[in-house]
DNA sequence: CTGAAAGCGCTAACAT
DNA sequence: ATGTTAGCGCTTTCAG
């Protein structure tokens, strides 16, 4: 087994070749001006030697390593999963690779993400920054010399562009539509209010319901599934029980309609239920489940898009913005049952 | 704006401080042996520059890339992102990085994603290879100088460690529960059959259905959900119908319970369903669904813990083997309603 | 069309 | 305790 034995250099394949290291430069990068016959021998002394070109020394020699770095809360989050296939399949698509960084939400995990990466001398950043306001960041990320482009979660004071979902909006014409069925007490359910994307959805609901002069009646310390039948349960107790329910995370809609369930309250019924973030078994479970919808994989495609048109722009000087820098995608309101529609939407 | 000024150098710093390259080296690697009130100037420079080491530079010096690469089928998988999230927050133990690539399980992009890697010079490679007879991925890897750990599926015929969960004995004794409950005709519902994953469950089936002298009813041609409904249609209108179904798969068993569901077929009642794989509202929906439940996390997580010692290994000369170099996780049936059990576990 | 040689930023002998 | 220096593997002028 020629297990151990050290990878082959470009002036190896060279000496077998009996040509200058120049020549199999030449070779390796894509054969031009090099005469057919010594490029067939080159080709041949690189295939018996099995080479392959060391990437740290070309990076060292100014070159793009061919890395994005990309800072997330988390991979298991299916919504940032779904973001990371997406950008790892564009990064593919420029011949890059990703790697990926988690933070949980935490400030410091980000600021430490940052710097790894830069060190490691990624050619761009994609980041959904937990704090908007994170002044430390903003300065760091200023100072980095590669693109930055922010997901999910916008970088205000910054130039940095960002791909977002349109939250308010979303939040916002959720609650019509429940306002629209009738119901008069709308409850919203929530928790990491410090989130750019909750203060929005908030933000949606609250506008609608108080233009339709009905009660803003807000929980925004929810965390686990207890606290959410907690919840629940104080709401089902009050003087005048909420008629619906709005739930601003995936997991808490899950939470909600399970302690509804257990609770023995009918949805929609006594109580109906409308949830931010579609997912898998919503159209399955009954009474299915209304939800906002959004666009995940076009959000982390156009992320990494504009990160690798920046990328470009950086190194031919071109003039033309093609694509504006700070995008905004619409949601939609996948309407089933638990809402009152009576007419769900066409199943799968 | 010094925006696109390039990153101060060693030197530089050196310069600053007033010392040689040598001192500042030192004080980037820890700071030993050197004055402290050298140290503290060169900590200032440093400061000052906002200077940070070039990676691409100590690796040419033959260093850890302090990277590893991760070669999944897919992130948006809810199962290989649990397995990439934890193998990340070990890799960050290590003060390493994690690149993830996919596959989709085709066998090129996995020969290529490992050359990509290798080029990158991670200093070690998991893998979930798609076809566990693939030479050519084995040759490959054979001559990666770097430690490589086989994750979910193992890579027979090599000397790579894999962990892996105990897909025979989770699917035998699904099967026998069911069996147990008094099933006759029990239906197993696949699709994937290269896999081995799939494939020892399909064998864990069959022995346990076999040795009960139950007749195999096996569908192994599922793919999306139509191809679901169909199998069932087929299954209920055949001159004896199944009285219990078994799905491999996650998106299996989701398909099942919604077809039945839009069947009228009453579960358990009239067919028992039991599905590999546990996912969120498994809990949730009604009836419950019974599952085998797969410990991910712990596949990710020591996947990376035993490539880190193997890493570990090649540095230092060592020969213990602390750790098993194949492990098989064992999984857990959970048992909820669906199967035909009348006392569901506690619930979350 | 091809080769010699100069570094890229850093580390590690080897001196001092 | 600190500086000098020789590369790591590759790309890239600049000459042939």
């Amino acid at each position: 087994m020629t297990k151990k034995t050290k990878a082959p250099t470009l002036s190896e394949v060279a000496r077998k070749a009996g040509v200058g290291t120049t020549t199999v430069s030449r070779v390796i990068n894509g054969g031009n001006r090099v005469d057919p016959k010594t490029l067939a021998r080159v080709r041949k002394a690189i295939e018996a030697l099995s080479y392959m070109p060391n990437q740290a020394a070309r990076i060292l020699k100014g070159h793009r390593t061919k890395t994005i770095g990309l800072i997330i809360p988390s991979i298991a989050d299916p919504f940032f999963a779904s973001c990371a296939e997406a950008a790892q399949v564009i990064a593919r698509t420029h011949d890059s690779l990703l790697i990926v960084t988690t933070t949980h939400n935490e400030p410091e995990a980000e600021i430490e993400s940052v710097k790894v990466l830069m060190q490691h001398q990624t050619d761009g950043l994609i980041i959904a920054p937990s704090d908007t306001d994170n002044s430390a960041l903003r300065s760091l990320l200023a100072r980095a010399s590669v693109p930055v482009v922010a997901l999910d979660r916008p970088l205000p004071h910054s130039s940095i562009p960002f791909v977002v979902a349109d939250n308010f909006a979303g939040a916002n014409l959720a609650t019509q539509h429940l306002i629209g069925h009738g119901y008069r007490r709308i409850a919203c359910m929530t928790g990491e209010k410090t989130l750019y994307t909750i203060r929005e959805r908030v933000s949606g609901y609250r506008q609608a319901v108080e233009s339709a002069g009905l009660p803003v009646i807000l929980d925004d310390s929810i965390s686990d599934y207890p606290s959410v039948e907690r919840a629940i349960r104080t709401l089902l107790g009050a003087a005048k029980p909420p008629d619906a329910i709005f739930t601003l995370k995936n997991s808490i809609t899950i939470s909600a309609f399970e302690a509804m369930q257990k609770l023995g309250v009918v949805i929609p019924g006594s109580m109906a239920l409308l949830g931010y973030d579609d997912f898998e078994l919503a159209e399955t479970v009954r009474p299915s489940i209304t939800v906002v919808r959004q666009p995940i994989e076009e959000i982390g495609r156009m992320a990494a898009e504009i990160l690798f048109e920046e990328l470009q722009r950086s190194r031919v000087r071109t003039i033309d913005h093609r694509r504006p820098r700070e995008v905004q995608l619409g949601t939609r309101l996948v309407r089933r049952s638990s809402c009152g529609c009576t007419a769900p939407q066409k199943a799968v």
